[in-house]
DNA sequence: ACTTACATGTGTGTTTTACACTTAGATCGG
DNA sequence: CCGATCTAAGTGTAAAACACACATGTAAGT
């Protein structure tokens, strides 16, 4: 049974386009920011990056994977919680790469408004 | 020789990451718009696309690419332009439904604007 | 005993983007 | 005339980003 995905910032729904606009790679800066304020462990941050994203839900098997190669690359650190019960908890936290990290991507994404914002106007323009 | 690309959003520069926070599939909504101020072709799509992305360029093979798949979902249209010298071009206008489409697309990209802001706020609140 | 919530994952297909390359008409310098 | 360069429109393909399905185990409630 083969799937049929339609674009992916683009999807027909009741004749037609639902359009979504989203930043690339926008989990990351989300994970970073919420680290940032406290450490978690990813359950916690799939459930709180909404907060951040809107009300679009990120695919959890992805968060897991970005988790683990941000790790990978020395962004955040993470051990697993001993204390708390229940199900084992991987707690992240974020490192001085990260933080830097961070300050990287909110200076894109004032950049990303800007270009946006261009945008917007010249669309309003002549209409 | 293997290609070594790094992630599509993130580059490795000088020791710091460079992070562009693109909007995905912003090419689409730009074409639209400079199609809906004026026909043209490929080629001056591409050379008019900066405007609207800023410095980065468009890759010129996808660009032909997602003109033609604008025209298979009715959103433009296209016809070979015979008076003009020179090679072949291909003239593209924007549809009822492209202008549609790009209005989708405003809609979306003020959504995303707002929760961009909403993420810059938090990033500067307690730093 | 069964279901639900918490918690962490793997497998894999589809879409989007990046990079390399091709073809062909026209124009310009030597 | 010959080659380089600009204009114009593509193809091929691999990597990266994302979506969807599924697996595994703990704990709590009913």
């Amino acid at each position: 049974m083969t799937h049929h995905h339609g674009p992916r910032g683009r999807h027909r729904h009741g004749g037609r386009w639902l359009v979504f606009a989203r930043v690339e790679r926008f989990a990351e800066p989300a994970l970073l920011l919420l680290l940032r304020e406290r450490p978690a462990h990813g359950y916690d941050l799939l459930e709180r990056l909404p907060e951040l994203t809107g009300e679009q839900r990120v695919e959890m098997g992805n968060l897991y994977r970005l988790l683990r190669a941000l790790e990978e690359e020395g962004l955040v650190t993470s051990a697993w919680d001993e204390t708390s019960p229940g199900p084992a908890k991987r707690r992240y936290a974020l490192t001085e790469h990260g933080l830097q990290l961070l300050d990287q991507w909110a200076e894109a994404l004032r950049s990303s408004q800007e270009r946006t914002a261009r945008f917007l106007q010249r669309y309003e323009e002549r209409r």
